[in-house]
DNA sequence: ATCGTTGATCTGTGATCGCAGATTGCAGTG
DNA sequence: CACTGCAATCTGCGATCACAGATCAACGAT
């Protein structure tokens, strides 16, 4: 947890612990089933339980969290069928949005998306699975966010939010990190091409093997 | 605002509060711009300032309401950009569920539609805009209901909190009602004969359609 | 030694208070 | 009459306290 409260405030305190927080979870910071409680997540940052249960609240509505029965939070555990619906509405939002954003790509759009590219497969072949999720992550957005839809990039960390913590107890597979590489090369050659629809296509795959490779690993039952 | 806060706490009473408050925006109970003050309605429903307050934050991270520079929350406004996002978004997913409830669906499940369906269209006849507002939108969500796929109705709805209110500033129009009815039936035709594509299709021009009308308001500048 | 009970301590949730900006309206001055 | 300026009042936001339910550990009885 790295996270300064000194800072100015640009925003809210909750938006802040929100914001960091989302990060977190989006990029495997959290165990499926880890508790997290307002008051200890608190004192930790150095501030009141105010704002961080109204961010608490906040994760919890979009799906990220779950209240058990003993009025305890804890990041949600997904089901096979959880994971379906998820693979699912990704397919549709995230292919929207890469295709719109291979529409809209401008030059130094595409250098960006290389350069971070260019960050990626080192990554991958250098199995630190922290590491290659930040930057799958950031690639991924960054994608999105050229489609110019904010509302959409919004939609789809909501499920990167869900799904993320599952995909950080799967991702230490070399095997996956080299051919998720494998799709996001696609995905550089169709967007230099020009060809929206093969963009789009790369993306789907690289979601669907990603899916998976995360049941494979449900079924296997190792995050209960 | 008819709300009782004496009834029993079958949930927390900010979760109340949100769902009031979410479905009167779906209904389109508030006008496009309206602005909301947690102390007032708090005042108004009877309780403390602090579940509002947690309420009116989550839907503004929602995008139901925007925060403005002088701390006021209102209904946000949308932009011909906006719709054309959120259009494009929910012929996605509301597509996506409509297909799937027609795959999923029953005996009792196209019994229970066809009589939401009854209901609606003496209510497009009716002219009543706050009837047709309120049938068609339980009209839909039980359709979706079907699919079986509870994280896609979420996401569905947040884009109807998003649009509800400016669909309540253009359906007062008789003929919005109508042509809408008519994809009404031939959802009702192809769900009967179990065409989930036709069913599909239906769903997206009814959506389609709808935009047409509210972009129309909206370049004539009449709400703001 | 084992089982049952009880109290301390977690949890989320609601109420209340105070603070800092921003708006509004009324008063005073030119 | 027009304009300026100050004060009252609104806003969201954070801190703090209180309360009910649930968990858990320690203690006492059998």
């Amino acid at each position: 947890m790295t996270f300064k409260a000194t800072a100015l405030r640009r925003d809210s305190l909750q938006q802040q612990i929100y914001d960091h927080l989302r990060s977190d979870i989006m990029t495997g910071a959290f165990k499926p089933g880890e508790t997290l409680s307002s008051r200890s997540l608190a004192a930790e940052l150095g501030v009141s339980a105010m704002p961080v249960r109204e961010a608490l609240t906040r994760l919890t509505t979009e799906g990220a969290l779950e209240l058990t029965t003993s009025r305890t939070l804890r990041l949600r555990l997904l089901t096979p069928e959880d994971l379906d619906e998820i693979t699912a509405i990704r397919t549709d939002l995230e292919g929207r949005a890469a295709k719109r954003a291979a529409e809209q790509m401008t030059a130094e759009s595409l250098a960006r998306i290389s350069k971070l590219n260019d960050d990626l497969t080192p990554a991958a072949s250098s199995g630190n699975a922290d590491r290659y999720l930040k930057a799958n992550a950031t690639y991924h957005a960054e994608i999105y966010k050229i489609s110019g839809w904010p509302l959409l990039l919004s939609m789809i960390e909501r499920l990167w939010l869900i799904v993320g913590p599952s995909i950080r107890t799967c991702v230490p597979d070399r095997d996956h990190m080299a051919t998720s590489q494998g799709f996001h090369d696609a995905v550089m050659a169709a967007l230099t091409k020009g060809d929206a629809e093969a963009v789009r296509t790369a993306i789907i795959d690289d979601i669907q093997t990603a899916a998976k490779d995360i049941r494979a690993f449900l079924a296997s039952g190792q995050d209960h």
